[in-house]
DNA sequence: TAGATTGTTAATCGATTAACAATC
DNA sequence: TAGATTGTTAATCGATTAACAATC
């Protein structure tokens, strides 16, 4: 497991698990590469080299069994260890995403959010208690929570990402449409970008014509 | 402009667009790609080959004037051209879309949306009339809207694309953990994988250990 | 055993980086 | 003019695909 894994295959980590789940909730027990790949638009090939970055999961002869594959890969992303999350903005895209999103299922206990607003401070979304955003750095302080994700309006971003490095943060989990890729390279950093995918498709739609 | 464009440089394209953005709000009017290139983490030269893709916006000795560079970027991407949308699925992820993102500033009208909840419907959400999602096909087939939003349950969401395919959609802004990839090949779609993008911090953050 | 399919090495393809002449 | 920086070609690097021996 000592060669470095590219980025490629990374982003790709997650997409083996989804639609290994999706096989595994059709009964599916075993599946060879080809099938797989045919799934999900890779080559048989490119699926056996993204595996075998990380074991030798397969069988000759036979394929790989769906249950053990979708497990070790689960492992791999680490969706087994639980790790524990805050969530800074309250407000529409933050309650959103406390309400809709599977945080358990994805290995994560989102134990706080913050906001500035006094109306929503002492309130719960979800079961999830909303503080005063000035509090912050304390609760992270002594709670030491594994990820940041920030949903706050964007001129707060880097302020708020500089606090929860302070405090030791491990992750952050960006909704800002700010570019936080560099500046802080000792933390990694995941963005979702609302408007650069729309963007993308906006352009799709323009070579489509 | 006849070169084909890759994948990878259709994607920096955006980020091009927002620190462009970002330079012109700051008052810088002219950039190097040594510059613009550190700002992004990209190398100077990267930046040129990707621009070049499109044809030579800037001046030797001088560098690129930022006004003019992000009015081609627009272009390119085009923003500028008035598209319309439909969101289906108004419930906490879809309000929050409604109410948040700027469709506006991405070159969107977002006419209707539509969902199965009587409590919803006959609504509006900041201005957006919610429809009967009963009456989608009818809908777009007299309004024939560029771009259909996915923010309902999954499980509806292959139905949904189904009809909005029939109807003439000409892109798909996917929120739904499907992988709707390959499915209409003729019908360009973005995915917003919240999911996959914490599975691959899990995974960043595992390493880092 | 024969057929199937992996794991893995080699070949190809494409994307990034380096280099430099052109030119503002 | 001299200095800076582009546009573009060539070199390098990395990722994908093809091929095939190993083996279930």
């Amino acid at each position: 497991m000592e060669k470095k894994v590219s980025q490629a295959v990374i982003r790709r980590l997650p997409r083996y698990h989804t639609h290994l789940s999706e096989l595994q909730d059709m009964g599916i027990t075993k599946i060879s590469s080809k099938d797989l790949g045919d799934k999900m638009g890779l080559t048989a090939s490119q699926v056996r080299q993204d595996l075998n970055c990380f074991g030798g999961f397969g069988q000759q002869g036979y394929g790989y069994p769906v249950d053990g594959l979708l497990d070790s890969i689960g492992q791999i992303l680490k969706l087994d260890e639980m790790k524990s999350a805050v969530i800074i903005g309250a407000g529409n895209l933050g309650s959103a995403i406390i309400n809709n999103f599977n945080f358990f299922k994805n290995g994560f206990r989102l134990v706080a959010a913050f906001d500035a607003d006094p109306n929503l401070i002492g309130t719960e979304i979800s079961g999830v208690p909303v503080y005063d955003v000035r509090e912050l750095r304390e609760f992270c302080t002594n709670n030491h929570p594994d990820v940041g994700v920030l949903t706050m309006p964007k001129k707060f971003a880097r302020e708020t990402a500089g606090i929860l490095c302070d405090c030791g943060i491990r992750g952050i989990w960006n909704f800002t449409n700010i570019d936080l890729h560099l500046d802080i390279d000792a933390v990694p950093v995941e963005n979702v970008h609302f408007a650069e995918s729309l963007m993308v498709l906006s352009y799709k739609i323009g070579e489509k014509k």
